[in-house]
DNA sequence: TAATGCATGTAATCGGTTACATGATTCA
DNA sequence: TGAATCATGTAACCGATTACATGCATTA
């Protein structure tokens, strides 16, 4: 997903800042699969804002600088809806560690500790977080009777059961690696 | 992690063309966790041949054209070593399939049923996939008494368990999802 | 007083994708 | 005959990151 559509997306729930937005994939829901960074969400609202796609308006700030705030307009509307037609190409992991990892033998084994423990606490702190907010939505659905977005709540369950697992799988795996890599280590000497 | 290193890392473990180096992305072992095209495959190859990383030799074939086999030289190897000491960015899992759920109520109902089960059948291919290489590798290791390499069966579980979970979080959610969306379509009405 | 958060933006650079170009072989 | 696999490469383009530039308010 291009940064565009994913400026589009967020403001599709609700009016937002440049600054905001880059919030929304730091520790707002988009937070655990996708990622944007300032030098693009910038250029892209400005290009947005050409086309016609959100419109600003200013608001001024005692002391602070003016921000702007975004909204979406029809078009960007339909715009967002066309987005959401097109096919998804297949989800991939990523993973830097796992590329480290890979080469586990390669490594020192305090090395490889320091890796595994820093990622099992890397994912248990995801699903802390996106447990922690998803707990709060429903606490408020259930005070105030508004109903959850399925969507979104199907995509923290989503998050949370991924990294759960992950961080599971390093535990229990954690200490037969590093003896394994204890053992080759020995056996290569 | 940049192609180059991907490059480094496959020649690691043998020497290869850039041909080969694309399938180990595609069908290999880093087919879960990394990916490179061949346009950035053939110019990496290039430099690191220009910076004395890799030597190629040319090898004839019978009708078809050359093909050039790379090998690490004791420069590259040392390249590649300290690649493994920087510090992996944190893992994400990316998804475009995550994103269009999240905006599931904008979605029909069918065509959010059909993304599901595309992506259910796509997590369980990598699955079997990964999971017949592993049990292949494991016969292979049985059958010859040679040692399994610790980092690439860790990983290779990483991958099985991960996917799997994916899997099974879809299999588990969907019908109530797809409830949901029925319920929120009618609520709109 | 130093760091952090709020707030917006630009510019250089880079890395990678996509598409194009070529060409033989094999299999359906 | 057409598609797929093997095999290598280039060029245009694009999108994004990084670093830079600015500046006030708050908190430690």
């Amino acid at each position: 997903m291009d940064v565009r559509t994913l400026c589009l997306a967020v403001l599709s729930k609700g009016e937002a800042t440049g600054y905001e937005i880059k919030k929304a994939f730091e520790e707002g829901p988009f937070a655990h699969f996708q990622r944007a960074s300032f030098g693009s969400i910038y250029p892209a609202l400005s290009r947005l804002l050409a086309e016609g796609l959100v419109e600003a308006h200013a608001m001024e700030q005692d002391g602070r600088p003016d921000k702007k705030m975004y909204r979406l307009t029809a078009q960007g509307q339909a715009t967002f809806h066309a987005a959401l037609t097109v096919d998804p190409e297949p989800d991939q992991f990523r993973s830097d560690l796992l590329f480290l990892l890979f080469f586990a033998c390669h490594l020192p084994p305090a090395r490889a500790a320091t890796l595994l423990d820093a990622a099992t606490a890397s994912y248990r702190g995801h699903v802390a977080r996106v447990s922690g907010i998803k707990a709060e939505r429903e606490a408020v659905s259930n005070a105030t009777g508004q109903p959850l977005d399925p969507g979104r709540e199907f995509v923290a369950g989503f998050g949370i059961t991924l990294y759960q697992a992950a961080a599971d799988y390093l535990d229990a795996n954690r200490d037969a690696l590093l003896a394994d890599l204890q053992g080759h280590a020995e056996a290569a000497e």
